[in-house]
DNA sequence: CTTAATCCGACCTGCTCACTAGGATATATT
DNA sequence: AATATATCCTAGTGAGCAGGTCGGATTAAG
């Protein structure tokens, strides 16, 4: 399993595309409607939306108080899926010395190490596909469906029971 | 990070690079030359060349005793990295729900899951990336560099000291 | 002033990664 | 035959981290 996508990742961007079908409404929209409609825990999505509150530049701003919630902080066509990603998942690399950006830095000695051509490589069209989509697209795939029903999603906590074998 | 190589695959890779390099020796090598040149322990190569050698098919041969160890079981251009990297690591999978071929299966529920088609395209995407090589292209890259030279690599496991918010 | 919400940090618990240990078996060389 | 050099096999283990929970402080609407 080389593509590890941690829930922090997986229920980071549920909340996100939440909150781009929400994008129009007159109020902003609380983490307990999100939670209830996710079927995901209030207080872990504390956790997550802080870190796309805290992001530099923010994903989404809040209001507090009694009929607070959040907002995106820009339309949905203006946010990329690797913009949510690399905030709430830490960048995009496979390992320490393939870090996106500066390769070279960490991996000083290392002009004949082979394998980083590889791992670059795969990181990039890693970055290229979550650059390349926004909210919106993700939003607008199936936007005739239900305005309000939860979109329900099997994660990999949910099923601990099955074989690992079956992976 | 949203891209996990383990060791398993890092070294792995390397172990199968370093393969490539002696193929057209007269003798197999062995796994405490590799584990000298890659700078890599031996008991734990040990535990993934087993990996590659149960794979179906097979992706190194081995002989046993003394002067004994591991080839390839096909020239290095027929075997593609993501073979590799599947048997070690695992299906190329963001999620449970996201595994290569039948994704509708396990998510039966889940036509209004939005957020699949991004991590299916985000598993295409590392799929076809590492299909499309093979062992010879890494091996190829840098073929005039030194011969028996040990391929340096820097790992994740290497730098514990570093403070995690440099990745 | 009560209720509903965001905000904050500490804590916990089980799992997995990344090995190590210790041996059994096979074969080439002396 | 004896030795050295390999592959082969299974168990165990220690640290680190994912994936939360809990309790409370702050802010604003009705």
């Amino acid at each position: 399993m080389i593509l590890r996508v941690s829930t922090k990742g997986e229920y980071g961007v549920r909340l996100m595309v939440d909150l781009a079908r929400h994008y129009y409404s007159s109020r902003p929209r609380s983490l307990t409607d999100i939670a209830q409609a996710e079927q995901l825990s209030l207080a872990y999505l504390e956790q997550l939306v802080k870190l796309l509150r805290e992001a530099e530049p923010p994903l989404v701003v809040s209001t507090r108080g009694a009929h607070g919630g959040y907002r995106l902080s820009r339309p949905p066509e203006e946010i990329t899926m690797g913009e949510i990603v690399r905030v709430l998942e830490g960048p995009i690399a496979p390992m320490i010395c393939a870090t996106e950006g500066e390769m070279t830095q960490i991996c000083s000695l290392l002009d004949s190490c082979k394998t980083k051509f590889l791992w670059a490589r795969v990181r990039d069209a890693v970055a290229q596909t979550l650059d390349s989509m926004t909210l919106a697209d993700l939003v607008g795939a199936s936007e005739q469906e239900t305005q309000n029903a939860p979109t329900h999603f099997i994660s990999i906590s949910d099923i601990r029971v099955a074989p690992s074998s079956a992976l």
